[in-house]
DNA sequence: ACGGGACCATACCCAAGGGTATTGACATTT
DNA sequence: AAATGTCAATACCCTTGGGTATGGTCCCGT
């Protein structure tokens, strides 16, 4: 890590990497400043106090990192693109400067402990679904249970694959696969 | 929660319960004690530290919960009933000696933090995808690919269901009556 | 060159949670 | 009934991690 000064998002960047990583509880104050070879100092010049900080992570998760799912499907044509563009979101790890690493898995591991985490994930997921069942309804499917199976198969395929267990692209093409000749036979 | 003695498995089942509800950072010896009505000289005297505790979670995870799933599959005799069997259990939550609570989600929330939970994890993953594999390899199917489809899928569902999202069990049939469907073309 | 603000290091304090020691109530054994 | 063993309450200690206070350095404008 170089020795310039710090920014409010080098300090975001470097707790999302760890949340990715070790989880929830290895976001501390004095595990991100040796991180960054600075201190508690730092830290609290640019964050009011860890609340603080844990709100913004939050924030610019929902704003900048998970809310492009919908855009990119809507910016697609053909039902195939559209499931690409959605599969191609659950490969594709967090851009550089929010740690570069897929934080999904992790988001939804600190769902669990944290109350604010927890009603943001749950709205974008009822918001996903929603989003997903219309989409699925508008070209002749079983939204309602199609969009919780891809959705389901997203976040798993997600997790597995932030743990190392999998690619996940052969599986998700192959569901594309099952969708689009479920269209055909209607 | 009667009066009466605490036993090791009684621990060990709020901790269970603890964790589904709230994550693995909520399994401490003070909230665990104040649930059971009872003090940390309690817990002391069934368990040497926390980590023998936490170990003790994990085996019996390993042990009781999380391994019947093979078996169960196994104990069918069609593809559709081993897929059944597979989803009933995505579907079922923990006995109640156990918490009565789905914890797979909370375990991989917790494989986060804790590289023990993340091992067995790891090797459970490895297992049940492998078996799935040369399950489906079986039936003349694409094991490699819809091994980690119908993983991802299983692991997703069971995550949202555990959050409230769904129920789930419309999304497995559906997926089921895709590769049933998939075996007829061959 | 100097005054002020941005940025960070150091040295503390405090609450929370893990851990220990001691004691007490109750049952069982001898 | 005395002794032993099981189980749990109480009162402590210690470490960890959040938070504060204060002072230092660098830079920039005047």
């Amino acid at each position: 890590m170089a020795k310039e000064k710090l920014s409010k998002d080098t300090w975001l960047a470097a707790g999302f990497q760890s949340l990715a990583d070790s989880g929830p509880t290895s976001v501390q104050i004095n595990l991100l400043s040796q991180k960054l070879g600075a201190t508690k100092g730092s830290f609290y010049w640019h964050f009011k106090d860890i609340s603080e900080y844990k709100s913004a992570m939050l924030e610019l998760w929902r704003t900048k990192v998970a809310s492009d799912v919908i855009d990119n499907i809507n910016a697609q044509q053909t039902l195939e693109q559209q499931l690409d563009a959605l599969f191609a979101d659950a490969t594709r790890p967090a851009p550089e400067e929010y740690g570069g690493k897929k934080i999904e898995p992790a988001m939804r591991a600190w769902a669990l402990s944290d109350q604010d985490v927890g009603k943001a994930l749950a709205d974008l997921d009822t918001l996903r679904l929603l989003f997903l069942k219309s989409l699925l309804d508008g070209w002749g499917l079983d939204g309602k249970v199609l969009s919780e199976l891809i959705y389901g198969a997203y976040i798993g395929l997600d997790d597995l694959q932030s743990k190392g267990r999998t690619n996940s692209s052969g599986a998700l093409t192959a569901l594309k696969q099952m969708i689009l000749a479920a269209t055909e036979t209607k």
